[in-house]
RNA sequence: GGCGGGGUAGCUCAGUUGGUUAGAGCGCAGGACUCAUAAGCCUGAGGUCAGUGGUUCGAUCCCACUUCCCGCUACCA
């Protein structure tokens, strides 16, 4: 039976550009999909952008274009933004394209029929400066006027006709499928605040506005059109091409493996979504992962506290994979991380030129030397060698379950140990004392060329690029790269020409004042 | 306010279902080597595990209180 794979990024909002937070989900979901890859998986990874509603509407028109024209120019910089982190997407949906109006109007006709979706009216203080709905206890009287606590703007009593989705009804049933499903929410912390959440009580929730008109409008009545999440949460689907359950894309990969988002938009993933999903009878993904944020420093990233790091700006400085290896390795997975340019550099000098960069160059260089450039064909592994070797093999169900629990700094963590005992045992093993004892020198030269190729497998998934440059060593491509393979000792085929390759990471140079 | 998470080496973080000398990486100091991007290897310094009190033969880990930080507490996304 084929394995299949569903992996999705949040599907962007288009009205500012692409910040590190982006970055950050796509480049995890990435390495998720890589990995998923080269074990033999049937990978779709989708990423997207999220093109409805007044804040397009308004950016639109304060620029007096067209809102789908404006939509076109910024999607594009996300699918720039796809390409500049390498992502191996497979597919990138906007939610204007027909293929997503289609099943989003399909999805609320069958939440409709089954008397999920209601008309009635939306009331509430609104703000028009903050575009938002404020309720009693927010809101204070001033000298005869109603504002805002939070903000301290006016406020105006508004009642509007709207669309209802019956979202108090699915609470017991949301709560018992966490209970039956524990991985559903994940990590663990935030899980219990979903939970916490349903069991306050869910109020119905406002699925269609009167009020502007950039959206996908409601089945047989143009005036609404369909509100945020009920609008872009099913992107998801729609890239399958549901309702065609026919359809071999949604045969295969529905239910989604993954839901990979940040933090902020768990509750909408954890809770609105299957909501919708249970009420559609359709089967609910398999896990919603909220990971942290990014902060740089000690504080969230913000315009005002001009500390904005643009993962652009830091990929064209520093290049995109020791960006990549940073956000991976720096942040523990699921709780918020930081980003500083001195630590990027620290971790680029001392994990990838010093370690892992600086031990492809010493054996490419040795052997090169010593073994007339070639894979070393004479070789007689003593117990030191295997040892060392059959870790890999015996680590392969256990990096499997590590990476299926999304334990992502285990594998780091693991490929990080690994780099500092090749290096030892190199250096233990002392192959430029063996000149006299060649089968010997031989042997410690294949097996760390071995390790090397491990591990540049290993790497892939985290910096693509950085392993394939490093694979050439061998003459090894993308096609090459299996993770099975990482248990197979004798990999590399003999006698075969070693090249030499560029360095593969430049230290930066540090100031020292 | 309510609910929840957390305060562990200079820095970033693991960890302990309570049990002799609390861990890693980076940074710092010293040493032996020389194949390599002056990289790698070895050794070391450095912590009253937020504070106080309690339970226990024994607490960094359990309980209470204090203090500080953070998250959630419904329709911006």
């Amino acid at each position: 039976m084929d394995k299949n794979f569903y992996i999705t990024t949040p599907i962007y909002y288009p009205s500012a550009k692409p910040h590190m937070g982006h970055a950050y989900s796509s480049i995890i979901a990435d390495f998720f999909a890589r990995f998923k890859k080269i074990d033999d998986y049937n990978v779709h990874f989708l990423t997207g952008t999220d093109e409805h509603g007044l804040k397009i509407q308004r950016s639109a028109e304060k620029q007096g274009i067209d809102p789908l024209e404006f939509c076109n120019q910024i999607s594009e910089t996300f699918r720039d933004l796809s390409k500049t982190l390498n992502l191996t997407n497979t597919d990138f949906i906007r939610t204007t394209e027909k293929r997503h109006k289609k099943t989003v109007q399909h999805l609320w006709n069958v939440l409709e029929k089954n008397d999920d979706i209601y008309l009635s009216k939306y009331s509430g203080w609104y703000s028009v400066s903050d575009e938002a709905f404020y309720n009693d206890d927010e809101i204070e009287d001033v000298e005869g006027d109603k504002i805002a606590i939070s903000s301290k703007s006016k406020v105006e009593w508004i009642e509007e006709e709207s669309y209802f989705f019956r979202l108090s009804k699915w609470g017991k049933p949301l709560l018992d499928y966490y209970q039956s499903h524990p991985d559903f929410i994940a990590p663990e912390s935030r899980k219990n605040e979903v939970i916490s959440f349903v069991k306050s009580g869910l109020k119905d929730l406002s699925v269609s506005r009167k009020s502007f008109s950039w959206g996908i409008k409601v089945p047989n009545n143009k005036d609404h059109v369909i509100y945020v999440w009920l609008d872009a949460l099913t992107n998801y689907l729609s890239a399958l091409n549901y309702p065609n359950s026919n359809d071999q894309l949604f045969k295969n990969f529905w239910p989604a493996s993954i839901h990979l988002i940040g933090k902020d938009i768990l509750r909408f993933h954890a809770v609105y979504w299957p909501a919708f999903l249970l009420a559609a009878k359709i089967e609910l993904p398999l896990k919603v992962y909220g990971h942290g944020w990014i902060l740089s420093g000690e504080e969230k990233m913000s315009k005002s506290k001009g500390n904005i790091l643009d993962p652009i700006e830091i990929i064209n400085q520093y290049g995109l994979d020791p960006l990549r290896y940073y956000l991976i390795k720096e942040v523990s997975f699921g709780n918020d991380g930081n980003i500083s340019q001195e630590r990027l550099e620290d971790c680029i000098n001392s994990d990838l030129a010093n370690n892992y960069g600086n031990l492809c160059q010493r054996v490419t260089a040795f052997a090169i030397k010593n073994c007339e450039s070639k894979i070393p064909n004479k070789v007689k592994f003593q117990k030191e060698d295997i040892e060392i070797l059959d870790k890999y093999k015996n680590n392969l169900d256990n990096i499997r379950d590590k990476i299926d629990n999304q334990n992502i700094n285990f594998y780091i963590d693991y490929i990080i140990n690994s780099l500092f005992e090749a290096n030892k045992y190199f250096n233990d093993q002392e192959p430029w004392k063996k000149k006299d004892d060649l089968l010997r020198l031989n042997t410690i030269v294949f097996t760390t060329l071995e390790i090397v190729r491990k591990i540049s497998f290993l790497l892939y998934p985290i910096i693509p690029n950085s392993s394939l440059k490093a694979l050439k060593i061998f003459n090894l491509g993308e096609s090459d790269i299996n993770f099975s393979s990482i248990g197979n000792n004798e990999f590399l085929i003999k006698d075969s020409k070693i090249n030499k390759i560029d360095i593969l990471f430049k230290k930066i140079e540090k100031n020292n004042d």
